[in-house]
DNA sequence: GCCAGATTGGTTACATGTCAACAAACAGCT
DNA sequence: AGCTGTTTGTTGACATGTAACCAATCTGGC
């Protein structure tokens, strides 16, 4: 490899300023959130994720691809979130392997009432912060980033 | 509380996008900088923190508080680096509560072996995907962020 | 129907982070 | 000097993530 192509001032201080918003602005959230409502982080994500289906339930194998977490992890975080009552696991009737996720009513209620905080939460550290233009070229920057990690496979 | 300020579909995309790039991002960087160098993430943080000193030492307290790390996820990363060659410990000849960290010349080898990959690597799969304004627009995210989470404490 | 290979969900072993508690050393005040 | 409260780094108990493996089940070709 030939002398690389080092960082100038500018790319330096979007990347290092990316990995410390990144350190810090969601240990914050996670500590509104989880000081607001008891809910962790990946707690709330699942939880955020099933409800958005009309039935509530889904597959683990396809809730896992969803969040983009690997099926050990959720699997995992379910067995944790079972125990506290937020979901329960089914049988697939189609599948015999399968294993259906469901939100309890306990789980539906804990996303209702952690929803409004959290949304604010993000509002205040990030959102509301910014310009429209700001917003704006953030989401493009993410769907850049996306798509060229769907793309290629090196 | 009254209905909270939902976020609009801008706000949505901005906030997901930064989710999930957040995600996929920074596993695929940190998956290229251990297959091509063996270091981790959090390795190469400190690496690249301890050689950026002069003398190729910190304080364990100063170094924790310059990577924005808590006391004790730096001591037990020490620790492991120490195990591994990286890194090393010594005594603090003005305060003998103190530990200082050296860096190694295998960790100082290990850096500069590692950081042209990984120069490559964030540009690969951001620097180089964006235009000089987005560059701009993120740097500029990142500093209105984390000065706000600087100036509040509630 | 039967078999080879893929898929599904779970588990075990391990890596790594947090939090609370701790001993040792320091610093300021009297 | 002596006392008190703070700072420093480490550690034990625990929470949570990953990687490799496993048994059960499904799938498609024969």
């Amino acid at each position: 490899m030939t002398d690389p192509r080092w960082l100038d001032e500018r790319e330096f201080r979007a990347w290092l300023g990316y990995r410390r918003m990144r350190l810090l602005l969601d240990a914050r959230i996670a500590r509104d959130l989880s000081r607001d409502s008891g809910l962790s982080d990946p707690d709330y994500d699942v939880l955020s994720a099933l409800s958005s289906s009309a039935d509530r339930r889904w597959r683990l194998q396809a809730l896992a691809d969803r969040m983009l977490w690997s099926k050990s992890r959720l699997s995992r975080h379910i067995s944790r979130m079972e125990e506290r009552g937020l979901v329960t696991r089914e049988e697939c009737a189609t599948d015999a392997r399968g294993s259906v996720i469901v939100l309890t009513d306990d789980g539906m209620r804990a996303i209702e009432e952690a929803a409004p905080g959290h949304v604010e939460s993000v509002r205040r550290h990030l959102i509301d912060l910014l310009s429209g233009e700001q917003i704006e070229v953030l989401g493009d920057i993410a769907e850049i980033v996306l798509r060229h990690l769907g793309e290629d496979g090196d």
